[in-house]
RNA sequence: GAGGGUAUAGCUCAGCCGGUAGAGCAGCGGCCUUUUAAGCCGUUGGCCGAAGGUUCGAAUCCUUCUACCCUCACCA
């Protein structure tokens, strides 16, 4: 950084200012391959970063990476002029530059820009972590690769300059949101926006985050899910509200959850759970079609067919299927010793949903790598829920499920106030036996649903999963641009 | 929370049974007017993650701590 300063110092010398406050930029790079015959001999004005040079005495070449991909420049010092040349010289890789200049094929057949002018746009101070690669037929060598996990999450910037595959992750995730707010919209939804901040979170089971308002002096908690607030919004009479949002649940972090990730909720009026499968199906299945052409993705080596209909399995069915013990109507001692028959370690104070819940997580969520959508949960899994037609014991609820996991969480919705409030009284009476994870009673949502909620489906996808499952990455962290991590020592404090 | 792994130059890494720190790339100084992991010559650069201990002597052995990664558990 010594050096760098220096060269700073000189460049001023030279009456160049190292941080000048634009560019007129004529071409991407890719607007110039594309285009290569006719682009010959033209002049183009091209702009980024520069990410090598080769010096050859009174001649130069370099890659000025763009948000396209990279291209070559040729500096010729009798092109450029003495003057010109000087400053060429005292840029460094990682530098920000401009060059204008003409488009020619070298001797080794690459569409390069020979330079009639090289500008400095930003001189930087810091040395890059230098990555050499090489085209080897389609296959791209990269020699000594910035890989250090903790180096690339917390200066995600570098990694985003020198891995390219990483820029493209997050170009597929803002093409999925974007898809997904297209498709939704194109049903006639609204987009709405409901509080982070709420004085009673619900919608979940999970731990939340506390913070304090000062001016009213109120321990409010950052929202575990929209849920309540958007059934709110069907109580008023929107018939479609959706919200892509940020939810934030106080829980452990590995490869499958950050404290903080984006979710999309969608609460449909008049519809039922039936209807919601049919819309995931088809919304995830369209996603993969706009984004990659087709129907299939590949996870891990995995193929993975998206093309509806998926499979609905209702629970209790998936369980005897992969364990051959039905579960279905067992009382708490029966399901006890079928967990310790399966080797499943069970919580004193768990009642018969959870134990049914954790005999399906071990034993059959693994299994199941195509779409699947397990439908018909035990009633007391699912506070808001609203009961199954056939069955009072279950509900109407659906998780669909892709290379093991879970990617999203729906219901017909509970409308039957008198039934909600017993619901929330149930989950009270856990939250006393130790479950810190049991729904608050929010007496304002009672409130609503007594004003009368009509019929209606809901959904939730976790778009990091998805996100997950569509960029083949294997933790969440590859998928978010700034994972949740310790702070360095020298952060976050005054 | 349990177990395992990693931490050495800006980056990627080597450093054996303890003997005082090494390579490639980057950087810096040269040479080079079509190179592409450019090349050639020269050269700078390190509190060996932190603290303690054993030892004549520790990057290396031991203990503790910190951060990150992986697996499991928790968490839908």
């Amino acid at each position: 950084m010594r050096v760098r300063r220096e060269k700073l110092a000189r460049l001023q010398e030279l009456e160049v200012n190292p941080y000048p406050y634009s560019f007129t930029r004529t071409h991407l790079s890719a607007d110039i391959f594309q285009n290569a015959e006719q682009m010959m001999e033209k002049t183009v004005a091209i702009a980024g970063r520069l990410m090598s040079v080769r010096g050859h005495g009174k001649v130069g070449f370099g890659h000025v990476m763009d948000p396209q991909g990279r291209i070559q420049i040729y500096v010729r010092k009798d092109e450029i002029g003495d003057e010109n040349f000087e400053v060429f010289k005292l840029i460094d890789i990682g530098d920000i530059v401009g060059v204008t200049g003409e488009v020619f094929v070298t001797r080794t057949g690459e569409t390069t820009v020979k330079a009639q002018r090289v500008e400095l746009l930003s001189k930087t101070l810091r040395p890059l972590p230098i990555v050499k690669e090489k085209q080897e037929g389609d296959d791209r060598v990269v020699y000594d690769q910035f890989a250090d996990k903790e180096l690339r999450y917390r200066q995600r910037y570098v990694d985003l300059i020198v891995n390219p595959e990483v820029r493209d992750v997050f170009v597929t995730r803002s093409r999925i949101i974007s898809n997904m707010r297209r498709f939704l919209d194109d049903q006639g939804f609204l987009e709405v926006e409901t509080p982070v901040l709420q004085p009673i979170y619900g919608g979940a089971s999970a731990r939340p985050f506390v913070t304090h308002h000062n001016a009213l002096d109120f321990e409010f908690y950052l929202r575990i899910a929209d849920e309540l607030y958007l059934k709110r919004l069907i109580v008023g009479g929107y018939d479609g509200v959706y919200e892509i949002s940020k939810d934030f649940r106080n829980e452990g972090m590995d490869r499958f959850h950050n404290p903080e990730f984006t979710m999309m909720e969608v609460y449909v009026a008049y519809e039922d759970y039936q209807f919601m499968m049919t819309l995931v199906e088809n919304m995830v299945s369209s996603l993969a079609q706009e984004i990659f052409g087709q129907k299939i993705v590949t996870h891990q080596g995995r193929e993975i067919d998206l093309t509806p209909p998926w499979k609905r399995v209702p629970l209790f069915e998936a369980i005897k299927q992969c364990t051959g013990k039905d579960l279905y109507g067992k009382n708490l001692d029966e399901l006890r010793s079928a967990a310790k028959e399966l080797d499943i370690e069970l919580e004193s104070f768990w009642r018969e949903g959870k134990i049914i819940d954790e005999i399906f997580s071990a034993k059959v969520e693994p299994e199941l790598i195509q779409p699947t959508f397990i439908t018909d949960y035990p009633v007391e899994l699912s506070p808001l829920a609203k009961r199954h037609r056939d069955d009072p014991r279950l509900v109407e609820r659906f998780e669909p499920f892709i290379v093991g996991g879970e990617i999203g969480n729906a219901f017909s919705e509970l409308n039957d106030p008198i039934d909600q409030r017993e619901r929330f009284l149930a989950q009270q009476k856990l939250l006393e036996l130790g479950d810190d994870e049991a729904q608050m009673l929010d007496e304002d949502f009672l409130r609503a649903l007594e004003y009368g909620m009509p019929p209606t489906a809901g959904l939730g996808i976790g778009i990091d999963r998805l996100v997950m499952l569509f960029t083949d990455q294997p933790s969440i962290r590859d998928v978010l641009l700034f994972p949740a991590m310790r702070p360095e020592k020298s952060e976050g404090k005054i």
